[in-house]
DNA sequence: AGCACGCCGACT
DNA sequence: GTCGGCGTGCTC
């Protein structure tokens, strides 16, 4: 076909938008292409295709977002562009919904990644997909002219003793040498190279068998052998049996199912296997809960909302153990009742198994939990039973927001100000904004619920965009923790140098006494956190990162916490060679092991991320600890969340201090919450509770107002810190960060940028208000061996900043900035660190 | 990221 | 004259 004839044929076009698989930012857009006639009847949005990309036609994945007729697009010069066609398409039912769809152009639109890490963000885990390749050799056309190596890699592969050998022998993963050889071959006609796409999971099907009518109508027609008959009788017994379990009940093999079925006695068929547990029982039917006066008043409102079915947000700010899950399982009810389902999200993984629990003993096989450390054919089938509208309420962390829920009704934040919501990665999204999109786009209800609402929701409930409900009461009236503060500048004075002071001592022996539990919290884990020279001072750094490596006493080796290198402990100073190093600081290992010293009789548990690897850990710990079989329970802040522990009457805080100087504008807020969240652990039984706050600085007002769980004095102060300061709320803040194994590159990196920046203020005569500070080393100036930079610009969050700080992405690939050192933004992401 | 195009020096 | 170095620019 001529241009002009296609041209012609092309006014109308079936075209599909394309987001593309491994496209760089600088080149990342929706790419448009012809879809041929013979794909026409199955490309529809939502599908995943193979596209030719680039000069050389490579089969790349792509996700076909738009399919239309339309007009041809022309290029600048007014010539219609010449679309290329898709190749393949590879999925035979939509794998997004319109929903999801709309999904990707919200991350797309305020989020600075590309088109693809949209989608990935979006895509059902299960079912991302792997590109490969086949290979088959040709007969060498005469007038081929080989190069050596081409001839060897040919004659290699054609000597091959099977056609596996073969594939082995040509597949060119991670060597661009051969992918070389293995292109020009194909040039030369002596090769094709056909682009595969690997789904590496699919259903699980099973082979069921069952007798035959004709059998079970007229069972002395057939012969049987004793085995046979066996079998027989298993079948007879229970109906349907997948064909291993059959042959194991009779004690035969499967060989004996398969002459049955050649009898006609018995036919197979297959079935699906779901890969997760579907036995949840209802213990606890969610009719009988009793709200209290303040739990009804919430739920009233929010109930209301969703009866009006238009979008609506709301805060719910309910003190520690003022029972905001008996008003979440509430609201479930209610949202299903209505025909709609419910999402909701928790901050950690390790909290999933007891929520799901919660909510299967009342709600049974209609809750399913989602988070990433499911394994890919768990999430497959989890999905599968979402779209299939199996499952109405979706348990999980910050990913479970993309569930893919036919209609949700109601989308609940636990524990909304918790960092984890916001993801580090691109796409860097908050939970809390997708939930809001997709809250509009099915006028669903948004319910964000806290003890320490951030400072960001709060401000917003302010100003009306949320609306704000409150729970100041405990449930029963339970009494909050009567707090004492004790200031451990005395205690060593006193000549206590132990890590705990004496009141925490007594407390806690007071405590094992009674029969009643303990919780320590320390936020630091390991032995020893440093490793100091007696004649330098200087600590004993991690050799990738800049922090101090941490002793651990278990496997007796240095520990980085944050690249997770391990190496033996030193003997002598790496920096001066001094060989008197002292150790300082301590860790939840040996807060353990003091505890234990201190009272040998108690029963100790430590939770911290080394002793909860798994998350059977966790559950398990949990669980034990709840039944009474420990007394103490010390740990990091992990230990500060999950469900209710009735007979914890002492919270001891050992330390928190350094969490208030973290860096990060944020730093008050986490601890404020940390120690609040905390101390509410305690006296929500029967019995009432005590804490006890460990700290060098007594007068602080964060521990003062922590103590006394005044989170609205602390929202003031706070607030007016920031608009003093001007940081969010009050503003928005977007980092742009620099990071690269060579520190020159990083520092050459941020002032290009920066001045870059500055040029492209004056030249756009830029309106926007903004406000750049740095470039400076990141909280930590080396992580994982690369050296980090950043750069803050406080500005409005607006549609025309992120055009602006995008294109500044762009010049900075232009000016090959992006060669020196890798470059992201991130609107509203951590400052610390 | 990959690939082609194009403009320079070293070679048959 | 031509082969191949890699700097530059584009990718529907």
């Amino acid at each position: 076909m001529t241009e002009t004839e296609e041209t012609a044929a092309a006014q109308d076009a079936l075209t599909a938008g394309i987001a593309l698989d491994a496209a760089a930012f600088s080149y990342d857009r929706l790419y448009s292409y012809r879809v041929p006639d013979d794909l026409a009847p199955l490309l529809r949005p939502g599908m995943r295709v193979l596209v030719p990309f680039g000069a050389g036609n490579r089969p790349r994945l792509g996700m076909a977002l738009t399919v239309s007729r339309e007009a041809r697009q022309h290029t600048e010069h007014g010539r219609a562009a010449v679309l290329k066609p898709v190749q393949t398409v590879l999925d035979d039912e939509p794998v997004l919904t319109a929903e999801l769809m709309m999904l990707v152009h919200h991350l797309h639109d305020t989020t600075f990644c590309t088109w693809y890490d949209a989608v990935r963000a979006v895509l059902p885990g299960g079912l991302q997909l792997r590109l490969d390749e086949q290979y088959e050799l040709r007969a060498i056309p005469q007038d081929a002219v080989l190069t050596e190596a081409e001839l060897a890699l040919y004659h290699a592969a054609a000597a091959a003793g099977n056609a596996k050998k073969q594939q082995e022998i040509l597949s060119g993963r991670n060597d661009p040498l051969k992918q070389k050889l293995l292109r020009t071959l194909e040039k030369k006609g002596c090769l094709s190279v056909i682009p595969e796409s690997r789904q590496r999971i699919g259903d699980s099907m099973r082979r069921m068998v069952r007798l035959t009518p004709g059998y079970t109508a007229y069972p002395q027609d057939y012969r049987p052998t004793p085995k046979q008959r066996a079998a027989v009788l298993v079948l007879e017994e229970y109906g349907t049996l997948s064909v291993r379990e059959c042959a194991y009940a009779a004690g035969v093999t499967e060989a004996v199912i398969t002459n049955l079925v050649k009898s006609g006695i018995a036919e197979t068929y297959s079935a699906e296997q779901l890969r997760v547990p579907r036995d949840a029982q209802v213990t606890v039917p969610p009719e009988n809960t009793v709200l209290s006066a303040q739990q009804q008043a919430a739920y009233d409102a929010a109930a209301e909302a969703i009866d009006a079915g238009k979008a609506a947000a709301f805060l719910l700010y309910g003190v520690t153990g003022s029972g905001k899950t008996a008003v979440f399982e509430q609201l479930i009810l209610h949202t299903l009742r209505k025909g709609r389902q419910v999402l909701l999200l928790i901050p950690e993984i390790a909290l999933t198994p007891q929520v799901v629990q919660y909510f299967q003993s009342r709600f049974g096989n209609q809750v399913a939990m989602l988070h990433s450390g499911l394994s890919l054919s768990q999430r497959y089938d989890t999905d599968k039973l979402i779209r299939r509208g199996e499952i109405s309420i979706v348990i999980g962390t910050r990913s479970a927001v993309f569930a893919p829920l036919p209609h949700p009704g109601l989308i609940i934040l636990d524990e909304e100000g918790e960092h984890s919501y916001k993801s580090e990665q691109a796409p860097r999204y908050h939970a809390a904004e997708v939930a809001r999109a997709r809250c509009r786009y099915h006028n669903a209800v948004l319910l964000l619920a806290s003890a320490t609402p951030s400072l960001e929701s709060r401000y917003l409930a302010e100003r009306g965009v949320y609306r704000l409900l409150r729970m100041d009461q405990r449930f029963n009236q339970a009494p909050l923790p009567a707090v004492t503060i004790v200031d451990m500048n005395l205690e060593r004075m006193n000549g206590n140098g132990s890590p705990f002071s004496v009141t925490l001592t007594e407390a806690l022996l007071e405590n094992l006494r009674r029969g009643e539990q303990s919780i320590l919290l320390l936020n630091r884990r390991g032995y020893q956190t440093l490793l100091q020279c007696t004649r330098c001072y200087e600590p004993v750094y991690c050799p990738n990162c800049s922090v101090p490596l941490t002793y651990h006493k278990k496997n007796n080796s240095l520990m980085c916490h944050y690249c997770g290198h391990i190496q033996p402990p030193v003997s002598k100073c790496p920096k001066c060679g001094h060989d008197r190093l002292r150790q300082m600081g301590f860790g939840t290992q040996k807060l353990e092991e003091e505890l234990q010293s201190l009272l040998p009789d108690a029963r100790i548990l430590r939770m911290d991320a080394d002793t909860t690897m798994t998350r059977t850990a966790y559950e398990t710990g949990f669980q034990a600890f709840s039944k009474g079989e420990y007394d103490i329970l010390c740990g990091t802040q992990m230990i500060g969340k999950g469900l209710d522990f009735p007979n914890v009457t002492l919270v001891g805080v050992v330390s928190v201090d350094k969490a208030l100087f973290s860096g990060d504008f944020r730093s008050y807020e986490r601890t404020f919450s940390l120690v609040t969240q905390v101390v509410g652990r305690g006296g929500r039984g029967a019995h009432p509770g005590r804490a006890i706050l460990q700290t060098y600085m007594p007068d602080h007002y964060v521990l003062q107002l922590a103590a006394q769980q005044d989170y609205d004095r602390f929202y003031e102060e706070e607030i007016s810190v920031r608009r003093a300061l001007l940081y969010p709320p009050v503003c928005d803040i977007c980092v742009i960060g620099f990071s690269d194994f060579d520190e020159r590159h990083v520092q050459r990196a941020a002032a290009d940028f920066t001045r870059m920046l500055t040029d492209e203020i004056r030249q756009k005569n830029l309106k926007l208000p903004l406000r750049v500070l740095g470039p400076a080393a990141a909280g930590y100036g080396r992580l994982c061996g690369k050296y980090r930079m950043r750069l803050l610009l406080k500005c409005k969050n607006t549609a025309e900043m992120r055009c602006f700080i995008r294109g500044l992405l762009e010049r900075a690939h232009k000016e090959k900035i992006t060669q020196l050192a890798a470059i992201y933004a991130d609107m509203n992401g951590d400052c610390g660190v």
